[in-house]
RNA sequence: GGGGGGAUUCCAGAGCGGUCAAAUGGGGCAGACUGUAAAUCUGUUGGCUAAGCCUUCGGAGGUUCGAAUCCUCCUCCCCCCA
């Protein structure tokens, strides 16, 4: 993988680069949508890569070694062929779910074991174990094995954690060199800053981060509850010491919002199942705002979906008549509503890419944001 | 013509003398969702000058301290027999 800045912002610390690897090239800032079991919910991989334009999606460790499983994976040559998706591939480690699944894991100092939420069979995670998941994966880029902190976290707990995560970065690093890819293609592990919300804990994650020597890094453990002054102070302090020449790579991030005050701050790829998942709930994102296609206000209105929207669904269908679909429960509502989300996010970061390019960023930003979280 | 069953808040459907503005489901309305256990979850759904009051359980009377619940008549619906 290679990591090339083209451009810097004249106003604040927002980059636009190039990263490279065996799959295609990777235009930054980047949102990356979320395909947690090997798809892009209620996507077609054509719609993907042709409508919304995506670049590069996630596929999760955890969720895709209990299903399809490895031997299937492996198999088929890896996920990419498995899925049928020649672009670059990310995988999460399975630290996120160390969170999300708190309730059936046990945490150790050798890994995590999980109880699985589709049979309730136990499966212990090592750093180990999950650099040779992602080995048969076969991602791109592939995520080291952390603990992702709660919010809110005491201070002990807090610090007990990164010492853990630190200890298995190194484990991570270690198995990772020792081994080599199944399919030809180059991977690259970025590692992964905590710290939760206190400073001194993420300038020491994010300092031991930098000396790792990586291709790229991730910063994790926010948006899971903290105010976003607080995930946007981590954000900056940590972007700072981070080194200028990797992409950084914000975790789980966020809001059409979150997203531009992040780039401010120099992060360079994101990712959220916000805008799936959100869709598949009925909220729109757009650039005058956001619709809940399910309120009564839309019954009647049979303007486009989104007039400035970039997707051929946007001035295809009404607001009316996809409100009908949802309120109906077809499923050519989600399907719809995560084209449109998602082409929306992909249309966000290549405009702040260009006005990057333009020097103009920080001022473009200030007159989105205000408009991104208003309710239409 | 004879016999039987039923009419409940938007719908379906509990309730069968006070704890009933009335279970539950559906529908409606609104909200949540940030490295996906999510096509999920939550709230709300008679009116008001609201911790109280008013009007509601097919219609009209009646019994009772008190009725959606008991009695009488009426209207309409369903089933069975001829």
């Amino acid at each position: 993988m290679e990591f090339t800045i083209q451009a810097q912002d004249a106003g604040s610390k927002a980059r636009a680069g190039l990263i490279t690897t065996d799959h295609g090239t990777i235009e930054t800032p980047i949102f990356m949508p979320v395909g947690t079991a090997g798809t892009v919910k209620a996507m077609h991989h054509k719609d993907l890569e042709e409508t919304v334009k995506a670049q590069i999606i996630l596929g999760n460790t955890y969720h895709l070694y209990l299903r399809p499983g490895l031997e299937v994976l492996q198999q088929a040559g890896g996920l990419h062929r498995f899925m049928a998706w020649d672009k670059p591939i990310l995988t999460d480690s399975g630290g996120y779910q160390v969170y999300s699944l708190a309730h059936r894991r046990k945490l150790k100092e050798e890994g995590v074991t999980f109880q699985s939420h589709i049979d309730g069979s136990r499966h212990l995670f090592t750093p180990e174990k999950v650099m040779d998941i992602q080995r048969v994966i076969g991602a791109d880029i592939i995520m080291a094995f952390d603990e992702c902190t709660p919010y809110p976290c005491e201070y002990n707990y807090a610090k007990k954690s990164l010492v853990l995560t630190h200890s298995w970065l190194k484990r991570c690093i270690s198995h990772f060199d020792k081994t080599e890819g199944l399919y030809g293609h180059r991977q690259t592990l970025f590692p992964i800053v905590q710290g939760s919300t206190y400073k001194d804990l993420r300038v020491e994650s994010a300092k031991f981060i930098a000396d790792c020597g990586r291709e790229g890094n991730a910063i994790g453990g926010l948006s899971v509850g903290e105010p976003h002054e607080d995930m946007y102070e981590m954000t900056e302090l940590v972007c700072d010491i981070l080194p200028a020449d990797k992409p950084r790579y914000l975790m789980g991030v966020g809001t059409p919002e979150n997203i531009l005050e992040s780039i401010a701050l120099g992060v360079d790829m994101f990712d959220c199942v916000m805008p799936t998942r959100n869709a598949r709930n009925g909220m729109l994102f757009t650039s005058k705002g956001i619709i809940n296609i399910r309120n009564q206000k839309w019954k009647e209105d049979f303007s486009p979906i989104d007039p400035n929207g970039t997707a051929y669904v946007d001035q295809h269908y009404s607001r009316a008549y996809l409100r009908h679909l949802f309120v109906g429960n077809e499923m050519l509502g989600p399907m719809v509503a995560t084209m449109h989300n998602l082409s929306f996010y992909l249309w966000l970061v290549k405009e702040a890419r260009k006005h990057i390019e333009a020097g103009d960023f920080l001022q473009w930003k200030n007159t989105m944001v205000p408009r991104l979280s208003q309710r239409l």
